[in-house]
DNA sequence: AATCCGACACCCG
DNA sequence: CGGGTGTCGGATT
């Protein structure tokens, strides 16, 4: 269940009569938990209450109380010491009149009447597992307004289908922007109190009967409305249509201003309410609006229309912190840096409020405007510490109090037509809070009509639009756009004297959509091959994300400033790195700032599985870098020379896959993929009945490795047949049937070449590689928790499945290589992750690893180290590696082992251990800097990609 | 002809 | 039911 899905159940339940003995199963229920649970703990299983409550483990004790005793109730509950024991997080005494709660871990408190119980339901959603964040908390308005809304987008879309085609979609779109105006408006003074909404339900009837009738009169009555907020006010005697007294506006609508601004333009239809669509709007209208927080809600309201929206692109919503991580060091930092640095020099001061009006915020992924709304209010809380500085409002003229931050220096780029409208308004919605927060509430009302020009969202596909189109480089751009305001719109430039000289500085940012390689549409392909063919050859192993840094760094080529976004980690990692930051070096930008990958979350009830970073760049500069290290102790800031695109503290480098080693390694395969023969492989289980059923299948049997079964040491069974054996094979049933199948799995894949060709081979993997005695086998993806990477010595006639590298037949002293610390460091540092897992490469990571040259006495001391290794392990079976390498319980003498063999092989890199990680990486960087350099005569086989 | 990566997927406590 | 930890497919070089 979702936050909003929750508030309307505790909204039912507080509607019901009150039953004593079900109240807290319903609870419980509103909340989330499941039909077992519940059950469970109406029969005392798992009721743990020692006060004749309902107590479950971990999340609530609740106690339903005598008449008028609820507070005595909550003390016997609060003394219980059950509650602790069994750790409740929360209490709850009701006695169907009041209620008493308490946060045991918040400390939040709560004493209200039953029925306004749901006005606090948001204290109590860690019990649904969404953990509160203040936003929702203190805003519970926003997420009944988002449910609200939701209903009454899908009811009028039901009762007119005429309205669901692409053209009239954004009619929609624009009619509930409009709404939600209105029900602001009514709520802020902007119209008379309740005037909205009261109009509505004096003037409509609801629908009733059939045909015309069944639809009512609301649509009327909101066209009429609406058609007057479009009219301005008639002088006296002024026949022109346009006005309101030739236009025969109704006398009820005429009571409303006008208020135009673009929003009531165009269309004039309004869709036909049934009675369940007219009481939704109602209800909506009943709401609290001017409590709308813009930035979350504009969030949450895109909800609304996402059932039916086609495409996902910026449907993730990004948490205010998540917001200001970009937005801070991107320029509000500076912005606040350079106020200290003002102190109450009335000239630097006038200074800085000019630089605030010549600031242009720009987003193409910008959604319903987060970003931006954040922005914004940030800026305007700058601007208000200046206007105090300068003595405050009283000591201004009038025309310098007002703000000098122009909505219309607020761009954006949307491809969804309802988030762009939400956008525009959520930017009015903040400046008008905004005025009345640091002005006064009579002069925001004053200000805000007619509506004047708000952001200039641009609706489009962000990597097909030309940037410098929609947000154009040019400085004169930004006095002609506040001129269009007018009179009543924001201060013109002039007005404050902040116009001259002053320079527009633009900063992009936001959270765009993230797409992996094999995840893309064609069409999202086509939008990267838009942006990256005339710029490099190779990029299709770019996230689609990618696309906005190059357009990023294009616009900031021409214009300055910077950038920065939310962005998945593997932009960062691995294959990427080489082709994406070259480019953008090319392009004379650099990374600026960067905080390393840390786990995406909102308020969503399930959140994006992803890891992310934010990385910012900006033209090239000697200014210093700034890294936001995220780590299990908290986030820790560095000033440093430079980020490379592994967002390490190093100078750049791009380490390219290779197909042969660069230094004197053994040669590591990759796997053997299957490709489509599923059916190949067994559980040991499968294989014993395999065998049962037929003794002659044993012989074509071998234990198969993949990264599960050399961290756990259990090998799976694979069916192996060589071309020779192929016929004999064939000729056993059981096989032959496995083969079948095989077949057909690879015949239903026509378009895939890889699986045609092996059509004919249905008794074996796509590769088909064994040692001769043994392998060192690598796990593909493992754990980033272990000290070292997992690795194993593995006998043959075991083979490896594609998740697992192996090294045939090779001298131990590679493998000393691949458990160091060295190797751990360098693979974490420039392969890709699965999230933050180690994803093992050989092209990347074992090919790449830079070793200085080793003598015969280096490789027998590593050999020696190496054995050590794998005796320390003997020493302990049967545990397995996930057992020994268990980060909290590794055994003394695997450590001392591996310690040894640290010890040893860095003695080869610097004649003495490294002091930590980060000197080992600076280290294998320089390494791999000197022994790629004269590449050319080494053999190796990069393919540089070239940039244009 | 071989490999990279997942706005993930799944498992087990 | 969510933190911990690696499957499997299929586009790409």
């Amino acid at each position: 269940m979702n936050a909003v899905e929750i508030e309307e159940a505790v909204s039912d339940l507080v509607l019901q009569p009150f039953d004593a003995a079900e109240f807290p199963f319903q609870f419980i229920t509103a909340f989330g938990a499941k039909k077992a649970t519940v059950d469970r703990l109406r029969k005392g299983d798992t009721n743990q209450s020692d006060v004749g409550g309902v107590l479950q483990r971990n999340n609530i004790h609740i106690g339903i109380a005598p008449a008028g005793e609820v507070a005595e109730t909550l003390a016997r509950l609060r003394a219980s010491p059950k509650t602790a024991s069994a750790k409740a997080k929360f209490l709850i005494a009701t006695d169907g009149e009041t209620v008493e709660a308490e946060d045991l871990i918040g400390g939040d408190v709560v004493a209200c009447a039953y029925a306004d119980l749901p006005r606090h339901f948001a204290m109590f959603l860690p019990l649904a597992g969404i953990s509160t964040v203040k936003e929702i908390k203190n805003n519970p308005i926003d997420v009944k307004a988002t449910g609200r809304l939701n209903k009454l987008y899908v009811e009028l879309l039901k009762d007119n289908p005429d309205w669901a085609t692409e053209d009239r979609r954004h009619e929609l779109n624009q009619f509930m922007a409009r709404l939600i105006f209105c029900f602001f408006a009514e709520d802020t003074g902007i119209f008379r109190e309740h005037q909205f909404t009261e109009t509505i339900t004096q003037m409509s009837h609801a629908a009733h009967g059939s045909g015309e009738e069944q639809w009512g009169n609301t649509h009327e009555v909101l066209t009429e409305l609406f058609r007057a907020m479009d009219t301005p006010v008639t002088h006296e005697g002024n026949l022109d249509p346009r006005y309101r007294q030739a236009a025969n506006i109704r006398p009820y609508a005429d009571a409303f201003p006008y208020v135009n601004g673009g929003l009531f333009t165009g269309a004039v239809d309004a869709p036909r309410f049934s009675r369940t669509a007219r009481a939704y709007l109602l209800r909506a209208g009943e709401l609290d609006w001017k409590e709308i927080n813009p930035d979350i809600f504009g969030s949450m309201i895109q909800a609304v229309a996402e059932d039916d929206e086609r495409g996902e692109l910026g449907m993730h919503y990004t948490s205010v912190p998540n917001i200001l991580k970009v937005l801070n060091p991107l320029f509000l930092d500076d912005l606040r840096e350079q106020l200290e640095a003002a102190g109450d020099s009335k000239q630097k001061l006038r200074n800085l409020r000019k630089r605030l009006g010549n600031i242009r915020v720009f987003d193409p992924a910008c959604g319903s405007g987060n970003f931006l709304v954040i922005a914004y209010k940030q800026m305007r809380a700058i601007e208000a510490e200046i206007v105090t500085r300068l003595g405050g409002e009283a000591s201004l003229k009038l025309a310098e109090r007002r703000s000098a931050i122009p909505l219309s220096n607020f761009y954006g780029i949307e491809i969804k037509g309802f988030a762009a409208e939400v956008a525009r308004l959520a930017l009015l919605i903040a400046e008008f809070q905004a005025d009345c927060l640091y002005l006064s509430q009579q002069e925001a009302r004053a200000m805000v009509l007619p509506l004047h020009k708000t952001g200039q969202i641009t609706i489009g596909n962000a990597l097909r639009l030309d940037w410098l189109e929609v947000c154009p480089p040019v400085g004169a751009t930004l006095a002609e756009e506040v001129d269009l305001a007018g009179p009543t719109g924001r201060l013109a430039l002039e007005d404050n004297g902040l116009d001259e000289g002053g320079r527009v500085e633009t900063y992009i940012c936001g959270n765009p959509p993230y797409a992996g390689y094999n995840k893309q549409s064609s069409s999202q392909k086509e939008d990267l091959a838009h942006v990256f063919s005339p710029l490099i050859k190779r990029w299709g192993n770019l996230d689609y994300v990618a696309g906005w840094f190059a357009n990023a760094a294009r616009y900031l080529d021409h214009t300055g400033g910077g950038a920065a976004f939310v962005s998945t980690n593997t932009i960062s990692q691995g294959g990427q790195v080489p082709v994406l930051w070259p480019l953008i070096l090319s392009l004379r930008q650099q990374i600026g700032f960067a905080h390393t990958s840390f786990k995406w979350s909102n308020l969503a009830a399930h959140n994006a599985g992803i890891t992310v970073i934010i990385v910012g760049i900006r033209p090239v500069s000697a200014a210093p870098a700034i890294l936001f290290e995220e780590g299990p102790e908290g986030t820790t800031v560095r000033r440093i020379d430079n980020i490379n695109g592994y967002l390490a503290p190093a100078r750049d480098i791009f380490v390219k896959p290779s197909s042969v080693a660069v230094s004197n390694l053994a040669k590591m395969n990759f796997g053997n993929h299957p490709y489509y023969a599923a059916d190949l492989i067994l559980s040991q289980q499968e294989a014993r009945a395999l065998v049962i059923e037929d003794s002659r299948v044993a012989a074509f049997l071998r234990p198969y490795y993949g990264s599960t079964e050399v961290i756990y040491g259990t090998p799976r069974i694979c069916i192996w047949v060589n071309d020779a054996d192929a016929e004999q094979a064939a000729a056993i049933p059981t096989l032959q049937r496995r083969f079948d199948s095989v077949r057909a799995d690879r015949v239903a894949k026509p378009d895939d070449s890889s699986a045609s060709a092996l059509v004919s081979f249905p008794y074996r993997f796509r590769d088909q590689v064994e040692s001769k005695q043994y392998f060192i086998a690598v796990p593909q993806t493992s754990s980033e928790n272990r000290p070292y990477l997992p690795c194993d010595l593995i006998a043959a006639p075991a083979v490896v499945s594609f998740k697992c590298f192996a090294i045939h037949d090779a001298p131990l002293w590679n493998l000393a290589l691949v458990a160091s610390r060295l190797h751990w460091v360098w693979i974490g540092a420039v392969c890709a992750r699965l999230e933050m897992r180690f994803s093992y490469s050989n092209t990347l990571g074992w090919n790449t690893f830079p070793v200085p040259k080793l003598t015969e006495q280096d490789k027998a001391d590593l050999t020696r180290t190496a054995e050590n290794i794998l005796l320390a392990r003997e020493a302990h079976f049967p545990a397995t590696i996930a057992d020994l390498y268990d980060p909290d319980a590794m055994p003394d003498d695997l450590r001392r082992a591996h310690e040894e063999n640290d010890e040893v092989l860095e003695r080869i890199f610097i004649g003495r251990r490294f002091r930590n990680d980060t000197e080992r990486l600076e280290r294998l960087f320089d390494l791999y800097t000197k022994m790629t350099a004269n590449a050319g005569t080494k053999g190796m086989a990069t393919k540089k990609s070239k940039v244009a």
